[in-house]
DNA sequence: GTGTTAATGTGAATTGGTTCACATTAAAAA
DNA sequence: TTTTTAATGTGAACCAATTCACATTAACAC
């Protein structure tokens, strides 16, 4: 299931919360399509590959998009995360109001000197060496990495030997899973990277040099 | 030119800029390929596309490549930045260490109540009212939103209103340039969305669910 | 100088995701 | 009950990005 897709999915499932919470009980590709910006018709297609049925005239049934896309994408199970590295960004993530709202919880802060991490956030802060056993304790399964750059790719091995599935890198370097086993099976983790350098890069881009050729033409 | 492509000049431009300094004066497709974990026959294509001529046998130039890749991605410019919403992430990233290395700049803060944000991070702290002035003023362009959900969509307003064409917005709602000039012209603004719960959300999807699917088969 | 090699450069083929177009059908209207 | 309508569902067409395959050529060896 390819990256796009199931961004759009999480989008669907979203937006149809919102809108059963105002009442509503049945949607139409275009509403959908509309609201998270994709054609009418590459939202049928997605129902259409993962078997979510519509009425003919009718559209889609909403209780039933939500339970199906929640079976889909796994929300049944809890979504628990540790951080690593408990610096500014770090810190400011445990105490992010929006992840209670999708059922997003942080449930413990590591960091190589615990004694300096305020706890005022309520999460509990250990000191790295401990992430195996929490982490096996728990059964966590993702986790986020806002450690400086230095310390990211050695973090990013803590956090594999410790059993994490899936990471959400917030350094500003590249991670990416070592293939160590050239097999080809999946790797056996998951690393989205978030690089807000290059974010702000592109978006100069965007404003200083694609503009201007606009301009020309 | 394209979102993917731009993403991949910054980070051959990042990697070269690390080889230089490492005292290497040419690079072959394969290795810039290898390191940013594209095909090689990609990397050509990119620097063909550019114009950005390699030798047949010794591969390109180092300093030719860091040069007018800096021209295409519009380096020469300065790479200032305001931030609007000075809660936890707001202030984390004025204080973000990386921003320096690759020469960006927050020049100021902007919040609905200023004088509750500390001023230790050396930006100053303005009231949102005083953005439009201070755009202006300094030619800025490019904004980041740190705000709560609720406020993101006014705060986006406020900025378009201010001047700035580019939009880092971290707040988990997704924000579009909304289209009231329906000519064909670009949109006034460019929107990048970075949502960590959907990103997430991703996350658990490929270690809830993906893995297992594989199992399966 | 000639031959060999190891790289680039690029047209053609491929791929995979999206859109199109329309057959289908459930609901509402007549 | 029949007709009309407005939606879904989906194979085919499309498109853009990537990969392939190989002609080209600069550097080096002999």
């Amino acid at each position: 299931m390819n990256k796009e897709l199931i961004l759009r999915l999480s989008k669907y499932k979203r937006l149809l919360t919102k809108l059963k919470a105002l009442g509503l009980e049945r949607v139409f590709s275009n509403n959908l399509g509309d609201a998270i910006a994709v054609a009418p018709s590459l939202v049928r297609k997605d129902f259409s590959v993962l078997n979510l049925p519509g009425n003919k005239r009718g559209g889609y049934d909403i209780d039933m998009l939500i339970e199906k896309l929640d079976v889909v994408l796994g929300r049944d199970k809890p979504q628990e995360v540790i951080v690593a590295g408990c610096g500014r960004i770090g810190t400011a993530l445990m105490q992010y109001e929006e992840f209670r709202n999708e059922g997003i919880k942080i449930i413990a802060g590591f960091d190589i000197a615990p004694e300096n991490v305020s706890k005022t956030s309520g999460v509990p802060i250990y000191h790295m060496r401990e992430m195996k056993e929490f982490v096996e304790k728990n059964n966590t399964r993702v986790g986020i990495i806002t450690v400086p750059d230095s310390a990211a790719a050695q973090t990013l091995e803590h956090m594999i030997d410790a059993g994490i599935r899936g990471v959400l890198n917030f350094a500003s370097i590249e991670l990416r899973p070592n293939r160590t086993d050239e097999s080809d099976s999946e790797p056996a983790i998951t690393i989205h990277n978030i690089n807000i350098c290059l974010e702000l890069e592109h978006l100069f881009y965007t404003v200083n040099v694609a503009n201007e050729l606009n301009n020309i033409d």
